[in-house]
DNA sequence: CAAGATGTAACAAAAATTGTTACAACAAAA
DNA sequence: TTTTGTTGTAACAATTTTTGTTACATCTTG
């Protein structure tokens, strides 16, 4: 019941580009030694982003950098990006059709998954990178 | 990034025996029937449930009946009794403290996360069961 | 061409989830 | 009191998901 750790991966990613582009070479064994896992995830991570058009990769040479400001962009969008099976909530596969609530679980609790994963969209939607990058630069 | 399906399982569970606690006997076995699952599982989800207060177990006997009444169950009650380890988010465990960025990230994400789960746990205290009940009486 | 990157596939390892078996403890009915 | 059917759990097996690693083709610039 968790969201993935490539989320927060993500978001540390964004985070080090923003603050080291012009400090050194954002490639992803420098990403990787900051962030702690292995740089193959970190160029996953990066292919997602770039595919959602949030940051840039130069091809050969190696470097990522930011396609839109932080204010531009919202976890809405990194989420997205980086997590496609977003389905919040698991099911179990094989209720007795046979049965009067077994047929019709699906359809009462896929409604409320339904609103309440909006709602968590909306919520994600409304926290802009720039918050976070905000409270990076008071830190360091 | 889910939320274990033990949680639709508890849902299913209580609408079963809301649907045929005056109907046939509400034991393990005859809700596994219905859910699709293995009557362990329904036993733990049964146990979850009736020490949240939500339900009461026969020993012996058996069968599982409802505490309260349908209005008065939110399916936060219900996530918080079956999902114990509810971090929505998942973390990488080993930033690099020698990082600036490493260093904050846990800081900086943590509170973001912390409002994100309160919105969620929000919109879970705001559906009842009785809504669910309702579905299930208009549909069988 | 050499050096250092990215992009991915393929596979390995680890962790989390789900399923199963087994059996003690229990309550009611025969 | 014995039988029957049940809950409560532990222990373990199987499966699925997530994460980590190796390998290598491809790319860009010097």
């Amino acid at each position: 019941m968790k969201v993935a750790s490539k989320f927060a991966i993500a978001i540390h990613t964004l985070l080090f580009i923003y603050k080291f582009d012009n400090v050194m070479k954002t490639s992803s064994n420098n990403i990787a030694s900051s962030v702690g896992v292995n740089p193959v995830i970190i160029r996953e991570v990066l292919s997602d982003l770039k595919n959602a058009g949030i940051i840039a990769v130069k091809l050969g040479t190696g470097g990522a950098s930011l396609n839109k400001s932080p204010s531009e962009i919202t976890l809405l969008d990194i989420y997205k990006a980086t997590i496609k099976e977003d389905n919040l909530f698991s099911f179990h596969k094989a209720p007795n059709v046979n049965c009067p609530v077994g047929k019709n679980i699906h359809s009462v609790l896929d409604k409320e998954f339904e609103s309440i994963k909006n709602t968590f969209d909306n919520e994600l939607k409304n926290i802009k990178l720039s918050t976070l990058t905000d409270k990076i630069d008071t830190l360091c």
